[in-house]
DNA sequence: GATGAATGAGACTTCATTCAT
DNA sequence: CATGAATGAAGTCTCATTCAT
């Protein structure tokens, strides 16, 4: 059966070819990345990428998609095991800080096409802020259920937690915070979320 | 005194180009954007253009540096005859969705610019929300005179502040909410900032 | 025996690739035309073809061939039967009508290796062009004989009346006339060859 | 006014452009043909063709038409000053002579466009042929007028005469005859027009 | 023999920038 | 100062051909 065989190669070059195009294109931005240098990158021929993807705007896409299911599972991992309702908020705080920092690169890309002025690569990285909210938004309905929370809108409450929690890590990376600095808000920035600002960081 | 009328007609000649670069930018992004568009949209020939910016990206970054200008003024005029904290704060939230929705153009530059790849466009960006910063910091301060507020780390406060109340609006949009609905939300999100998520919109 | 097969099933398929090859030729010329494409409409491999032609230039010019024996082929069973040499030069303008249109593609790709600009190309159309010249040159010379005709330069004549039976059927297609109209000119166009314009069509 | 010298100067280019291009596409044919060598013969940047023409095939239907206005005027120019049918037809004739020999460039590929795939360039071509029949159409009922011809049908008639005409001049260059030899068929070529084949030529 | 994945040369076209007028 | 014609670098994508399976 070289059949299997081949389809793992071809998996496995297309998993390469969306790695370095992450990276090239997290490093220029969709324009400015060049087909040439993604397919050196990855070891193939120039017109091989054409064998995978239709164009530069649909290699950008699946990209798009393969970095938002990764964030997804990373995400969801990440909650996996966590019990309360402050441990688990602090938790996917710091995943986010986590990915911020670790896949600068898809991160960078992801809020770029959700920033940029590309309506198909605006819809796909909405549709990965969809699944965070629903994520967020299964999080807090556990909480509401364990009497840890009330809350009469859990959608505006999902959207107001990942706001916070993805905007305040970015910023303050863009700040020049470190890593571990940030992740040292972590109480904090879930202070803020449950009881709000004057509460003092015990 | 020619030299006066001359500085004016420069000035204006500069701050057409200026509105259009926003236009152009926010429409195509600053790869695809075309320098002879703006020329033409500005009412000027193509060549004009590079006796008042050095070039594409100097055109670039002096139309964030306005806009960044703008949103200040902006932001600062919303805060100036308020009186209480909560009052403060929703204004600020309003003003943010005001921008985002009448200003989109320049909000999405401003945007693109942050998350973007380009150093010299981000650090211009940063800038922006340094002030942004400084604003909040100022509000938080002021409430934290008048009793309203206790709170250890303003600097770490003020930006929480801006995440969520900017990333909320943004976000929003992005997921399909009317100026209106957001609008609504500014009583729940300047809740969370002050007392957390359980409490009750009353 | 199984060596017979397997020439025939050879020769089978040189027919199907020769047969696509001459549509696909038709339709988007020399340089345009996709090997890839023929490949497929003949249900084989993309590499197949190179087991059949050396290269895209010979499979092209493999097809010449194939079209112009089968044309003259088609001419010369129209004029088996006929008899007089009004009759014979008006079936073989009906020969030409119903080439140009139930078999325009192989006519267009000849006309068109016949005035394009591959020297090997209009070598090969050259060559049944002078197979068109002899066939007429034989009909003259039986009309001759037969003393129908009274002819000093029968090669002359025979181009004489290649060119205007041919050319006329394409000019009248270019220009828009049926199948129907065209033949109908049958006899006036003979006419014109036996006695001239002035000569009414009785 | 230096507008007339770049008005000028605009019009000499586009000239040089068209004359290579003619002599590029002839060579090679529409799509072999290259933009940049075009530029280069030029004398002209490679980007500057795109400021006269705005694209490549729109490069080729303008030098269609230049050629065919050409042509036109060619023929409509040899056809001037004589008097009798016989001479205007191998006036005529010659004329398409000199044009086969002469101006091959442009002959090659007004005939490759006639027959070849492309709509556009069809419809350019077919243009021409109609401006040629018309021609011919005028001179023969000039001939009528002048009683050296009795024709019922002056288009179909037309027809003929082109077909019978240019399509000699081009076979026959195309079996390799001399320009020299082609022209000394020209009054048979008419004899054959004007009273049929059996007709010595005296 | 048959296949089709991989290759890379090559072409069109765009557009920021320059500079003569 | 203003202009816009000219430039040419650079990039995406196609496709004939090869070769390992």
């Amino acid at each position: 059966m070289p059949k299997i065989v081949d389809e793992r190669m071809r998996e496995a070059t297309r998993r390469r070819i969306i790695r370095e195009a992450a990276s090239e294109f997290a490093r220029l931005g969709f324009d400015a990345a060049n087909i040439n240098t993604i397919a050196e990158q990855a070891g193939i021929g120039k017109g091989t990428i054409y064998l995978y993807f239709e164009n530069k705007r649909d290699l950008f896409l699946s990209m798009l998609r393969f970095i938002a299911q990764e964030h997804i599972a990373a995400i969801r991992s990440t909650l996996a095991a966590t019990d309360n309702l402050q441990k688990r908020l602090e938790h996917l705080f710091r995943a986010f800080v986590r990915l911020a920092f670790e896949e600068s690169d898809s991160f960078n890309v992801y809020m770029s096409a959700l920033y940029g002025v590309n309506r198909a690569f605006k819809d796909e990285a909405t549709r990965l802020m969809r699944d965070y909210i629903a994520i967020i938004a299964l999080i807090l309905e556990e909480g509401q259920t364990n009497g840890e929370l009330h809350c009469d809108d859990i959608e505006a409450a999902a959207l107001m937690v990942l706001s916070l929690t993805e905007s305040y890590v970015l910023s303050a990376r863009v700040l020049g915070q470190t890593e571990q600095e940030i992740n040292q808000q972590a109480r904090r920035v879930v202070q803020l979320i449950l009881h709000g600002l004057s509460t003092p960081v015990s």
